[in-house]
DNA sequence: CTTGGAATGTCAACAACGCTGACTTAAAGT
DNA sequence: ACTTTAAGTCAGCGTTGTTGACATTCCAAG
């Protein structure tokens, strides 16, 4: 470890962003940064009795309807026990529907009701209001640098999520 | 909310980077690549029995050694009783060494131990390495976008910390 | 010297949200 | 018929966040 101390001069100022020191910043930068995009969902999840893992329920099956119980927990990554008590509270709650299959009648297939797109909406918005004011700070071209950057960030079977979600509505 | 639609025709490319779908990608690339971020941390911390609350407190206590509590409180963004707990174990296992204050009797400065140092380098190095990696696949102007749209979107407060982190060892 | 407030620590209780393990039901595949 | 798959359920547990109440210690102001 410490491969890279500052002063190491491996390339002298070329490789500058790969000193430990810079790749730190980069690490406590996520940390942070991440703090803030939850901030405002958290505050509005709060409202209404609902936490992070309501979010994430809500935004995937807005942002895929139809979906099955078997495609979100791939996607969301956590276990069929903890997506279904976040789902239970929220199909009683009328803001998600599950339909039976037609094809394959085991599977449920997940949808927002209007209340559920309204909440997805009041989170979505709140959320995009300020990805666009960081982007619009940081200016375009940082833009697309944060996304090569994230995206190598991703696990492999995350960023196959990440993908096949991207192919359906934009070919970013 | 919608302002924004793909093909609304604002400004056409200039301003693509603005459209709802862009930014909801630019969300889902958030959630996505949090996870990596964390993920080789989560498998070093079971080993040992911690949590992330744990990481998160031996990063910043090695990145300041001697800060004292409430500095800690601060850039954590938690309560006293949430990290106090986390604390007592490390102090227990003897991670985290906790010294009184000089000046004010009533601090307590906090430092890593010998064995505390080797389990941040452990856990350091291994997100290091994929940030590394990250920053080597996506390349140097890409990490000057993603820094730039990440201190973007941090709340004022913790890019005050984030801020005050960096002028410790670093003028980036 | 006394008192107020700040910094810290501790106890109790609770909630959100992960996890494992065991089990059921229904439907599909073979 | 038998096995596998999809989904749901129950029980229990761990981490990490929360509030509220309270004790201790110590600095500093009156």
């Amino acid at each position: 470890m410490a491969e890279n101390k500052a002063g190491g001069g491996i390339s002298g100022e070329a490789l500058l962003f790969l000193t430990d020191e810079q790749l730190r910043k980069g690490i406590e930068a996520m940390f942070f940064a991440y703090r803030g995009f939850t901030a405002d969902p958290d505050r509005i999840l709060e409202k209404y009795g609902y936490g992070r893992a309501h979010h994430r329920a809500v935004h995937f099956i807005g942002r895929s309807p139809g979906t099955n119980v078997n495609n979100l927990l791939g996607i969301l990554g956590v276990t069929k026990q903890s997506l279904n008590r976040v789902l239970r509270t929220l199909i009683e709650d009328g803001l998600v529907e599950s339909r039976v299959g037609v094809q394959d009648k085991r599977e449920r297939h997940l949808y927002l009701s209007e209340r559920g797109n309204a909440l997805e909406a009041e989170l979505s918005e709140a959320q995009r209001a300020r990805m666009r004011a960081a982007y619009r700070e940081a200016g375009h071209e940082a833009v697309a640098g944060f996304r090569r950057v994230l995206e190598a960030m991703m696990d492999p079977d995350q960023a196959a999520h990440f993908h096949a979600m991207s192919s359906k509505e934009d070919k970013g």
